[in-house]
RNA sequence: GGUCCCGUGGUGAAGUCUGGAGUUCACGCCGGCCUGUCAAGCCGGAGGUCGCGGGUUCAAAUCCCGUCGGGACCGCCA
């Protein structure tokens, strides 16, 4: 095979009289008659012409290697589309690598392609430009994070994949044991437990790019298996990982767009929760919720007598027919609201609503100048308790307002003071807004020891912080408990006894006794990350063999059945599906 | 567990609401012509189980029911 002395798209008019060597793939050939024909190859830097004669034989995505001399384009014929369009290699002498079908789509990008499609081809759909930008991209951010934290001292560990199941959070995925035939091994939904056993073990600073698996269900920003740049740190707090963690997704961000994002600002979860109706606002649009509860207090409209009324104004919003408002009733109903509630404003400052007739005319004004409703305007208003309201004016907020992906730049947000606990379960048991290691705020541990009251427990803050982008979850992180005597007071709160603690967490508990640093630490979702630096809604496309929604892999075909002689020597057998 | 959208030559779309001959457009593919193209051009051609199954009808891509696949979202994701 004839050696490759340059790669196509490095090539410029300095390499002009030499005679080089490319090789790469066919990405289109132009026929000018038997003795000449353009063809464009291409191989992972872009593409060069190539001036070849007898080529009508050479067909779309051929493996070839072109041996030839650069020379100058006719000054008529020069391409400015093209990095390499100024010059081309001509008098050509090609040799076949390998022939190839043409492909069942087109590798050039001028017709959109269905993503099934794409993904049962997908080492066809990796030659295409937008591919190979996105896993390169991905590559440059995942090198720029490594940097960052190498740079700030933090040691690259690697922790097991096969783990033991745990109780808490997201449905495990499980692999049969061999040798203990009936038991399991879970596949980690993160490294928390051993990246804390790290900081036991003097480790200090920990870091690790890692793999990380949940078997629930898939969305556009949500795969079984994604990765994390997954950290800890000793005798830190939460503010010094949020400068360890800014700067590495800083250094990402700058490696990408060119451009250093301004320091990250911080908002509280609740002012997050209050303002924009989710704990992960996408600050780069307005629309923000409006308190209303008190305009309502003593009001006779029964669906307002609630505990909580908020709303948002769409500025210039009032010409949406009743169609549409219908629908977004309908939306607003599958989202949990009793109702949407909305309110026109005409001319001379009358409204028209559905329900006008049901509100005073102090309300109503009073509605008006709170929300500051101008002519023309539209404002939504639901009423529920507290949770509901800004449950469902949330994704309203987003459906009204969201700009797509590549508009708005990019909005990074700290949210921090979560609350320790996110609701209560049947049992009457709180449950973990984060993870139950996560520790108290310091001057909320007075609450958590002297009251058992749910009330007094969901206002416990908790040291643990979020990182927000675009309205998107990069990750999250808390200070978490270093002394026995606080965690075993968090699973006695949560309603897991000392037995149980001790059989599922016993191991970190028992080194905890040994000494424990204070320690803190985050983790963040590349996946996400490079989606939206590269400007993807959807991290399928910075994925390079991804999952479809159902969980399936139409290129291999995963998941599939085992044959009976590895079912019998794992000690399984597979139950027929449920009717 | 739920809601919504999509499925039509290799690819992308239109046709579906309002049933009437597999009809149309762009790209690709194959053959011919073509010595400066680069979204090459011109001429010709091939290529279809309208996802699948059932029903209604004289007649179904089109209407109804079911099912499969894909996607967006709610629930879920400590």
């Amino acid at each position: 095979m004839t050696k490759r002395t340059d790669y196509c798209g490095q090539l410029s008019s300095d390499d002009i009289g030499r005679t080089v060597t490319v090789c790469g793939w066919v990405a289109k050939r132009r026929e000018h008659g038997e003795y000449l024909a353009f063809v464009d190859l291409r191989d992972r830097t872009g593409i060069v012409q190539c001036v070849v004669d007898h080529a009508h034989d050479i067909r779309s995505e051929y493996v070839l290697a072109v041996t030839g001399t650069v020379r100058e384009r006719p000054p008529e014929t020069v391409n400015t589309d093209l990095p390499t369009g100024s010059i081309e290699i001509g008098e050509a002498t090609v040799e076949i690598l390998a022939s190839a079908e043409p492909p069942p789509f087109q590798i050039d990008g001028r017709v959109e392609v269905d993503e099934t499609i794409r993904i049962h081809h997908r080492y066809l759909d990796l030659r295409t430009g937008r591919m190979q930008q996105n896993l390169r991209s991905r590559a440059a951010i995942s090198a720029a994070i490594r940097r960052s934290m190498e740079d700030q001292e933090f040691v690259e560990i690697e922790t097991p994949m096969l783990i033991a199941s745990t109780p808490e959070g997201a449905r495990d995925f499980v692999v049969p044991s061999r040798l203990s035939p009936g038991n399991f091994y879970a596949l980690p939904q993160s490294p928390q437990l051993f990246k804390q056993l790290c900081m036991v073990g003097g480790i200090d600073r920990y870091y690790q790019i890692a793999r990380c698996m949940r078997d629930e269900d898939l969305r556009a920003d949500r795969q079984f298996e994604f990765t994390q740049l997954d950290m800890e740190m000793s005798f830190a707090d939460g503010e010094q990982v949020r400068a360890v963690v800014s700067e590495a997704v800083s250094n990402a961000t700058e490696m990408i767009t060119g451009q250093r994002p301004e320091s990250i600002p911080e908002m509280s979860w609740l002012e997050a929760m209050n303002r924009y109706g989710s704990d992960k606002p996408d600050v780069r649009f307005d629309l923000e919720l409006v308190e209303l509860t008190e305009v309502f207090s003593g009001t006779d409209f029964n669906a307002f007598k609630a505990s909580s009324i908020k709303g948002i104004k769409v500025e210039g919003g009032a010409d949406m027919g009743r169609n549409q408002l219908d629908q977004l009733t309908d939306k607003a109903k599958s989202w949990g609201a009793k109702g949407l509630v909305w309110i026109k404003v005409g001319p001379s400052g009358e409204v028209t609503s559905p329900v006008a007739k049901f509100m005073s005319e102090a309300e109503i004004s009073g509605l008006l100048s709170v929300m500051n409703a101008k002519e023309g305007d539209i404002c939504y208003l639901v009423a529920d308790d507290w949770r509901q309201v800004v449950h469902v004016l949330g994704l309203l907020r987003l459906e009204l307002g969201r700009p797509p992906v590549n508009e708005g730049g990019l909005r990074f947000l700290w949210v921090v003071d979560f609350p320790l606990f996110e609701d209560v379960d049947d049992d009457g048991n709180p449950l973990p807004a984060h993870h139950p290691f996560t520790m108290p705020h310091a001057d909320d541990l007075e609450l958590l020891s002297n009251s058992s009251a749910p009330d007094d427990l969901l206002n416990v803050r908790s040291q643990a912080y979020d990182l927000v982008l675009n309205g998107w979850e990069l990750g999250s992180g808390s200070v978490r408990i270093h002394r026995r005597d606080i965690q075993q007071q968090i699973f006695n709160l949560l309603g897991i006894n000392e037995e149980e603690s001790q059989e599922k967490f016993g191991f970190l508990m028992d080194a905890f006794r040994y000494g424990a640093p204070p320690h803190a630490g985050f983790a963040f979702g590349i996946d996400r990350l490079v989606a939206l630096l590269v400007g993807e809604e959807n991290i399928r496309e910075v994925i390079a063999f991804p999952k479809s929604q159902s969980g399936a892999d139409p290129l291999t075909n995963a998941p599939s059945s085992i044959d009976t002689a590895q079912l019998n020597e794992l000690g399984l057998r597979v139950l027929p599906p449920a009717t």
